[in-house]
RNA sequence: GGGCACGUAGCUCAGCGGGAGAGCACUACCUUGACAUGGUAGGGGUCACAGGUUCGAUCCCUGUCGUGCCCA
């Protein structure tokens, strides 16, 4: 029994628990053992987070994917997880222990800060997976891992040693951009740039061997400089080596001022002779491009700033050496100063000296780091790297050739640009929360790369005996005594990246390094669903880790989708005050709805900006199809064993069956090519526009009319016809869809597992053969190519009932406008009379009396040879409809009404003929649109003879 | 500066070489036995602008203006 109202809330708490008892989501269940397997790995959000839009409709996707190929037939392995996301959350409960006024992260330690953090991941875990089960995500939950779970961990070590054993993993001494908050090295991905407004400094450098005198040019060079603080750091200054103003100063030194430190003048392209000055300091501890500089022309590399931000002076014999007498006096006075007070404060030093020549406002990009929001030191450390170059290569050809490919393609673009411009990666993160680098430093800092400590320290304790740092008895008995060895070697306290186990996603998920069955079998993955904004952080490294270490592509489709905007076009964020929470919605108007609409506006390539009011409307949308299933209900509506749509006898149950099938192959082959948006349109005109408001409108009159094979038909119809749309529809509205196919029949499953309407082909053995040639897509069932459906119902049509019930449908609809035109009220019941009609008319015409009169609001049907005088006429397929309106119209309305008609009739004669009068058009165009365009003509210059007709009648009349 | 999108009804968006579409909003009428979270009918657009290609351009090309995003 169905309720008499629809209360998502209801429905979708119910059926999340009868999906969860029925493990409908497990991947291998026994009866799709001999399934062909379809994958998608989850982009794993972050376990301390909670669902945004961008969530929801990343999810919705995927699940609309993972249900239809579910339904196909599939063994459907959706595999779920959260992402330990290390600065994200490292913030989050440093934040907590501050807010409750607790020790702080160094306070209480590496281990304990660790229990901690573990522990808040235990309290909000599963905040997300249940959100995501609110939405109806239709993922294995029973494979739900984590990345710091001890087999994804187990990966991330393996694939460290692995790619360092290789040379693929290396440390260097390089700059990096540090976050001077967070105190951690980060990726380039990580740092945002943003417009400043700034200054550019005219910094003015003495030369050598010449007095200084701020009124003399030749006794000084001036540089631009964007950053004043640095130039304690300084080590060269660059000019252009085509720049004639100071070919004759290359070579020689200036004596860098307030500091006293001698440095060359050199010639290097980099230095821009339009820009400033045409001269520019250099600071290679400081600037990545200074860094390049002084690597070409072999300067020295001072930092001066700490990982804090400050100057960094005293006891620093890199700044310190071979400088004047003096310098430790100024050293003093600047250590440990902020680099931004520091900028003023030395301004305004060199000021005092006349070393600053001008001041010009500046606007410029500086990077800030994306978690902290703080400005990017470069900064001079050690950190591990990948040698993302080398791993790039096989996942740029992968997609070159069609192995994986993007959907919407133009992403491949912005794909290329990036890998092939890779630069290194920076993995090593000065974090607690993460996974622990599995390298270990000797006493003489050599480093010791292994999966264990006791692998590292074997290694390690060879290593020195071999090098006779100890003897080989100390050796044995340090390998035999953890006591002996305790603090022989030390392991690195740095962290990875936590992209570094999102790239491994993939296959560490499946079990992978062990050669699990479901690595066999569900690697490579079939799709990929996910934001452009992590094409680089994510979707690149899966794919060179996935080669690499699996030496399959990960997945073979990358779906991008965009992203969800407010309704105006703003991104939304927290700080903004826009964001629309998920959350919020499904509990308003339901998940059913919201999933709808982000369906429907996934068109590919354009940002979505959601409007409520749209997911209210399609929240009106469940409510129809729940009011039009208890219709069928109220009326006994069911679907007999071994009914057959195919073999109905009625016109109209006909008619339903081909418009069934018709949506069927729509919505099929548009989510086949991730065409979401036109697969919810093409249901919901189905649903709303057909089923609805014409289909069981016109049942209507069988339904309640007397018993017999015609009603016992059209019951079990409506009923077929009911089932055909919450099939087809169940991948967008689950929720609703199963709560109809439960309460509406006796069922043998769920409507999760029935079987979708319009089976996929098996690939035939030539078609089998075609693919190993060409060596593309893997996935023969998704791949368009191969898409060649086996129909079951979905092939039928008939073009009859098409015809006869299109009459119907149009001549109501002219009567209704003709009608309100007329402003004849509804409580008026007018007579029709079809004028002249042809036999077909007359063959018809009695079959729908019921129903043209109940819908177009009608007295009586007759048939005349001619329109009565006075009477309002209608072309309805080229053949008059008249109502006997003598006394109720307005004449010359009707006269004005047909004059109009007569005018549109007109202008499509004139179109089409001016268009066959045109030679260059006949010669031209395609056979098929100069017949359509006869036909057209022929059509029109019918409809006029009668209109013509029509009002002559009108005119006798008065 | 380079790249990628996008300017279509009041709003949010589809469409895309052969007569402009949806939802919401709006107007009028209707509580008819699934549904007022509804029904029926209707108004509303030189498809940003200017050139070009074509028999034919909202659609393809070029340019201009405007908007957004990404990368330097």
């Amino acid at each position: 029994m169905i309720e008499k109202n629809y209360q998502p809330a209801d429905i979708e708490a119910r059926m999340s628990v009868v999906w969860e008892d029925s493990l409908a989501f497990k991947a291998g269940r026994p009866d799709r053992r001999d399934a062909v397997p379809f994958t998608i790995v989850i982009p794993p959000p972050n376990v301390t987070g909670s669902l945004h839009m961008g969530h929801a409709l990343n999810n919705t996707l995927q699940d609309i994917l993972c249900r239809f190929e579910r339904m196909r037939g599939r063994d459907v392995l959706w595999q779920p997880g959260t992402d330990h996301a290390g600065i994200a959350t490292q913030m989050v409960v440093e934040r907590q222990l501050m807010e409750r006024q607790q020790p702080s992260r160094r306070e209480m330690g590496r281990e304990k800060f660790l229990e901690r953090v573990w522990q808040w991941k235990a309290e909000s875990g599963d905040t997300i997976i249940n959100q995501l089960k609110r939405l109806g995500a239709s993922c294995d939950w029973s494979r739900e891992r984590f990345t710091m779970d001890e087999g994804l961990s187990k990966a991330v070590v393996k694939v460290f040693v692995e790619l360092h054993r290789d040379g693929l993993i290396y440390k260097d001494k390089r700059l990096v951009n540090w976050d001077t908050k967070l105190l951690t090295a980060i990726s380039d991905l990580e740092v945002q740039q943003t417009e400043v407004k700034g200054h550019l400094w005219y910094l003015r450098y003495p030369i050598e061997g010449k007095t200084f005198n701020p009124e003399d040019p030749s006794s000084f060079i001036v540089v631009a400089t964007t950053r004043p603080e640095t130039m304690l750091g300084d080590t060269g200054v660059a000019v252009h080596p085509e720049d004639e103003r100071y070919l004759k100063l290359v070579g020689k030194n200036v004596i860098l001022p307030l500091v006293g430190r001698k440095i060359q003048i050199v010639a290097d392209d980099y230095s821009d002779p339009e820009k400033g000055s045409g001269a520019v300091k250099i600071t290679p501890a400081h600037d990545f491009n200074d860094f390049e500089v002084g690597n070409r022309h072999g300067l020295r590399r001072i930092s001066v700033i700490d990982r804090e931000g400050c100057l960094d002076l005293v006891d620093n014999e890199d700044y310190l050496r071979e400088l004047p007498e003096g310098a430790s006096q100024f050293a003093e006075e600047f250590h440990k100063v902020d680099r931004f007070a520091a900028r003023k404060r030395i301004v305004e030093r060199l000021e005092s000296f006349g070393f600053v020549e001008r001041i010009e406002p500046h606007t410029h990009m500086v990077p800030h780091g994306d978690r902290s929001g703080t400005v990017i030191e470069p900064y001079l450390t050690d950190q591990w790297y990948v040698d993302a170059k080398t791993l790039a290569k096989p996942a740029i050809a992968a997609v070159r050739s069609g192995e994986t490919s993007f959907v919407p393609k133009n992403w491949e673009k912005t794909y290329f640009d990036w890998m092939e411009n890779i630069q290194p990666w920076c993995i090593s993160r000065q974090l607690w929360w993460g996974h622990q680098i599995p390298a270990w430093y000797g006493p003489d800092g050599k480093v010791f790369v292994a999966e264990t400590e006791e692998e590292a320290i074997s290694h390690a304790l060879g290593y020195y005996v071999e090098q006779e740092v100890i003897t080989a008895e100390q050796g044995r008995e340090m390998a035999l005594d953890r006591n002996k060895r305790e603090g022989f070697i030390t392991r690195d306290e740095d962290v990875l990246d936590t992209w570094f186990s999102s790239a491994l996603w993939p296959f560490s998920t499946l079990g992978w390094p062990d050669d699990t069955p479901e690595v066999q079998r569900y690697y490579p993955t079939n799709a990929l669903v996910t934001g452009f904004d992590i094409i680089f952080f994510w979707v690149a490294r899966m794919m060179m880790m996935g080669l690499h270490f699996m030496k399959e592509v990960p997945f073979s489709t990358i779906y991008i989708h965009a992203l969800v905007r407010d309704e105006k076009g703003a991104k939304m964020s927290k700080s903004k005050g826009n964001v629309i929470d998920p959350l919020n919605l499904i509990d308003e108007y339901g998940a059913d709805a919201l999933r709808f609409t982000l369906a429907a506006m996934a068109a590919q390539g354009r940002d979505i900006k959601l409007a409520t009011s749209r997911v209210e409307g399609y929240r009106n949308f469940a409510t129809k199809l729940w009011n039009a299933s208890r219709f069928a209900e109220m009326n006994h509506c069911a679907v007999p064993d071994g009914f057959e749509p195919a073999k109905a006898k009625e016109t109209l149950n006909r008619w339903i069956a081909h418009e069934s099938a018709h949506t069927t192959r729509e919505v099929t082959e548009a989510i086949e090519a991730y065409r979401f948006n036109d697969a919810a349109g093409s249901i919901y005109r189905f649903v709303w526009n057909v089923y609805c408001d014409w289909y069981v409108e016109l049942a209507k009159p069988v339904l309640l009319g007397p018993d017999g094979p015609a009603k016992d038909e059209t019951r079990a119809m409506v009923a077929w016809a009911r089932d055909e749309i919450l099939k087809l529809l169940h991948p967008f509205m689950p929720f609703i869809t199963e709560e109809l196919w439960e309460v509406t029949a006796q069922r043998d499953g769920l409507l999760a597992l029935a079987p979708w309407p319009l089976k996929p082909a098996e690939p035939t053995p030539e078609q089998l053969a075609m693919l190993a040639a060409a060596a593309g897509p893997t996935d023969p069932l998704v791949s368009p190519m191969l898409a060649m459906p086996i129909f079951d119902h979905a092939d039928f049509t008939d073009p009859k009932a098409e015809a006869e019930i299109g009459w119907v449908i149009d001549l109501v609809t002219q009567i209704r406008s003709v009608r309100a035109e007329m402003n004849i009220p509804p409580a008026t019941l007018t007579a029709l009379v079809l004028a002249g009609a042809s036999a077909e008319t007359r063959e018809r015409a009695p079959r729908w009396t019921d129903v043209i009169k109940r819908m177009a609001r009608l007295s009586d049907i007759s048939f005349a040879d001619r329109a009565p005088d006075g009477a309002v006429q209608l072309l309805v397929r080229g053949e008059v409809a008249a109502l006997p309106l003598k006394g109720v119209i307005d004449v010359a309305a009707e006269r004005t009404r047909l004059d109009k008609e007569i005018g549109k009739a007109d202008a499509d004669i004139k179109r089409a003929e001016s268009k066959l009068a045109n030679e260059k058009f006949i010669a031209n165009a395609a056979e098929e649109v100069v017949e359509e365009e006869r036909e057209k003509r022929e059509a029109a210059l019918a409809r006029k003879a009668k209109l013509l007709e029509a009002l002559e009648r009108l005119k006798q009349a008065t």
